[in-house]
DNA sequence: AGAGCGTGGAACTAAACG
DNA sequence: CGTTTAGTTCCACGCTCT
């Protein structure tokens, strides 16, 4: 409910700034809300409606109505972070604000997203290296066992998955698009990312 | 200056009616 | 089923109060 009643209130806002502006080159503003074709149709249609019975009633209507309207501000200004100038705040500023904090909460979502989809294609590529040097391993060890000499290089049979440094080839051989998208993804999301391979460019020698 | 109130009038809605 | 009617909602304006 609380994204909704943010957007209602934006949109009174934005009705607020129009009518001030629309105040400013001397014109009243037009009917803001829903049914201005309708009220338009009944209007050149000469439909003439009749005030309420008596004022008492249309009074205590209003005022509720009103109450309504506060009891929504109210609620509005918990959900808006105020600043340290909320001691004094009118209406249309508590609007403008709810109108930033809106527009925040939205950037704040895109870029969640964005990272959240990095973090899926970064997941998705570790799992496949993970495999295919697991697929390795049980390679080696079973030549060693059927070969006379067991190699004892501990460097050969060192797994750099700290350094990520991944020669073009191996990424190859994985086979299929969305694995490069995934490389790209950890090479260019990753570096200086706090997470992900180091920037170095693996397999170009020539290139410091 | 901004909030709140009373008020009039337009527009909307749903029920009653012919 | 279209029209009428009563009640409700919305908006603007002027006024008072803080």
């Amino acid at each position: 409910m609380e994204l909704n009643s943010l957007l209602i209130l934006l949109e009174a806002a934005e009705y607020l700034e129009r009518r001030d502006r629309e105040a400013e080159h001397g014109y009243t503003s037009v009917l803001p809300f829903d049914g201005d074709f309708a009220r338009k149709k009944t209007k050149a249609a000469g439909l003439v409606r009749k005030a309420p019975k008596n004022r008492s009633s249309h009074n205590e209507l209003e005022k509720h109505r009103r109450a309504k309207l506060r009891l929504y501000l109210e609620q509005l200004k918990q959900l808006v972070p105020l600043g340290p100038d909320s001691t004094r705040h009118t209406t249309l500023s508590l609007l403008k604000r709810a109108r930033m904090h809106i527009k925040k909460l939205e950037e704040q979502d895109r870029r969640a997203l964005s990272v959240k989809e990095q973090l899926q294609r970064e997941h998705r590529f570790l799992k496949r290296r993970l495999e295919q040097l697991s697929l390795q391993s049980v390679e080696r060890v079973r030549t060693d066992s059927t070969g006379s000499a067991v190699s004892t290089d501990d460097s050969e049979q060192e797994v750099d998955i700290e350094g990520m440094e991944f020669g073009s080839g191996e990424l190859d051989s994985v086979g299929s698009s969305s694995d490069v998208d995934d490389h790209y993804s950890l090479q260019s999301g990753g570096c200086g990312a706090g997470y992900g391979p180091p920037c170095r460019r693996p397999g170009r020698p020539g290139l410091s």
